[in-house]
DNA sequence: GCGGATTGTTAGAGCGCTCTACTTTTCGCA
DNA sequence: TGCGAAAAGTAGAGCGCTCTAACAATCCGC
């Protein structure tokens, strides 16, 4: 057990206070603070000023105890290292900046039992609802989740009446990614795949079936969506007679992991190796990088994950998965295929 | 005013329902939730066993409104977008789990507005203190805010007694950079800075001070803590008839956008311009990328800063600022400048 | 100038937990 | 077997707010 802090400051002011200062009840402070139609203009200034001179601040644990509800949107963030749940932030903040909620963050740092353990934090804060960004539990858990709070996932799929999603198209943009390597003269194509990352299935699973239809020479490596991943699976491929003439990271961390290691191996990128990734994060963007990428509009997933949270409380009971058509972002890591492929 | 989320899913069990199943009092399961000593072993399991049957999980609102706690520390980080927090978050976790706190995250995005109502918001929440990475707030306003709920601050030194302090020596820092890159043979340094971010004063001046006791050629360009900054102070040095030998961002994000509007711009670098940055971020340890760069052990601040928060809550009263070394990372874009260099 | 609608205000219960003070049970030992 | 102390358990107030129902004050038309 931790000796937790003990916060002994000056005692805080609370409603009663102010009520007092005022001249007026409890009650009509509390209609004041949530600004009600009912209160009188002159009351309500009067006690504003009441307030602001006691630099009164609500207790919120105090208001989601009697309202039961606390304005609040728990969200997970699976990976503060990964730009592109920076980018989808983005879209949240804006949006519930825009509809008037407050946002309480957590991360699982990647890790399923860290994700479980901050949305049951979070859950123990009692947020109205959950928005998972990139979650990598298990869907059952998500269901069981969503029965007890409003959840809406992005970045995967899961089917469960109760759980909204936003996501891109996984498999369409795997499906471009190949069509592009392919276009571009490409017949031996590898994919370091994003372990059980959220949509790391879809992607896969895509690759391998567009592989197939394009009758290209295809495999697939197990990764993760950390840069490290794409450090070790371009390693494996280093370590053979001959590497093939392109790879696909699940992701732009998985790329950039897997340019840095073939850099490093005195290999030349995309005259020697193309690589492309996903999500055509800041990464991506950058001119010495210059990843070609798949773009998933982030900031978009971020504000229908809010919206589609707050049309849930709403009252709506049947599941909505809005997804997003992604497109190729064409950069300089990708090329035709040198005629003589051997190193 | 919005109109909140409705939860209406199935009443959550309270402590009550617990007592009932397992025939116990109230206070009782309050003690074995809180693992006090005083519960008979048999009991205690009684307990926890008919609390996850009922999954049974603690309202935080209502234990914070009574013990006047909540065993959670409030997170302040300034921008989503900088790896470098995402690493100080990493330290800040792992101390906070062995010291088995519970974290609060939100962000300013990089906006001291941004930041005012998320601190705001933390302290409604009641956490037990809060942990300021890289504030862009006056100090003033950290003063004031020290009163309210024990703060630590990272990155950035703050002089009052109530706040204590976590982070690197930047004028050190600086100091470092321009040593480098003097002993490389540079004369005419430019420095980008980081407007007024956590840090960026004591790195500037520090700058300043380094160049003069070396006697070379020194400028500053307003910037701000960002790659568009970068970009942007560069693109100033891009219209100019002779660019510096050598150019020192304020940190990687600002180091990164220089070395890419550099390039953009058909320079090379290191050979037409050295570029160093600071923090050494994952960014900037990229082989592709290869960023010289000033390093500041970003979890061992986090570490500290959780243990510094604690120790006040143990009723320290006097300030104690914690600074760290720093130390020059040198990589691949920074080397001697050509004899001759016109453009 | 009076009844009824409208507007403004308040008392008081209760949200789910903790904590103090107290009671009951169990145990060790003469 | 009996007694005091330690261990185990409980009653009940109270944390700071919201919300329902009731009450007081003002307004309107005729």
């Amino acid at each position: 057990m931790t000796e937790s802090l003990v916060v002994q400051r000056q005692r805080r002011p609370t409603l009663e206070d102010v009520a007092a200062r005022a001249g007026v009840s409890r009650a009509l402070v509390s209609l004041a603070m949530n600004d009600s139609p009912r209160v009188a203009a002159a009351s309500k200034a009067l006690i504003l000023q009441a307030a602001s001179e006691l630099s009164y601040r609500p207790n919120l644990a105090a208001r989601n105890l009697a309202s039961h509800r606390t304005g609040t949107i728990g969200v997970l963030l699976n990976d503060l290292h990964n730009p592109f749940v920076a980018d989808v932030f983005d879209g949240l903040h804006a949006a519930a900046e825009d509809l008037d909620q407050k946002l309480l963050l957590t991360t699982g740092r990647n890790i399923a039992a860290g994700e479980r353990e901050a949305i049951e934090s979070m859950i123990s804060h009692r947020v109205d609802g959950v928005i998972l960004v990139g979650p990598r539990v298990s869907s059952g858990e998500i269901g069981r989740i969503a029965n007890v709070v409003p959840t809406v996932v992005v970045g995967r799929t899961v089917r469960s009446p109760r759980v909204d999603c936003v996501a891109n198209n996984d498999a369409d943009g795997a499906w471009i990614a190949v069509d592009h390597l392919v276009s571009l003269g490409h017949e031996s194509i590898v994919h370091i795949d994003g372990g059980d990352g959220a949509g790391a299935r879809a992607r896969r699973s895509g690759f391998e079936k567009a592989a197939q239809m394009f009758g290209v020479s295809a495999e697939v490596i197990r990764g993760d969506y950390t840069e490290e991943a794409g450090r070790s699976g371009a390693r494996t491929l280093l370590r053979r007679r001959r590497l093939p003439t392109a790879v696909f990271g699940a992701n732009d961390l998985v790329a950039i992991g897997a340019l840095d290691a073939f850099l490093d191996g005195g290999h030349r990128v995309p005259e020697d190796v193309s690589v492309i990734g996903y999500d055509n994060s800041a990464l991506a963007r950058m001119s010495r990088l210059s990843l070609s990428s798949i773009d998933q509009s982030p900031g978009a997933l971020g504000r229908s994950a809010v919206e589609l949270l707050l049309s849930r409380g709403a009252g709506r009971t049947e599941q909505i998965i809005e997804l997003i058509t992604p497109a190729l972002v064409h950069r300089r890591t990708t090329a035709h295929p040198r005629a003589d492929p051997a190193a």
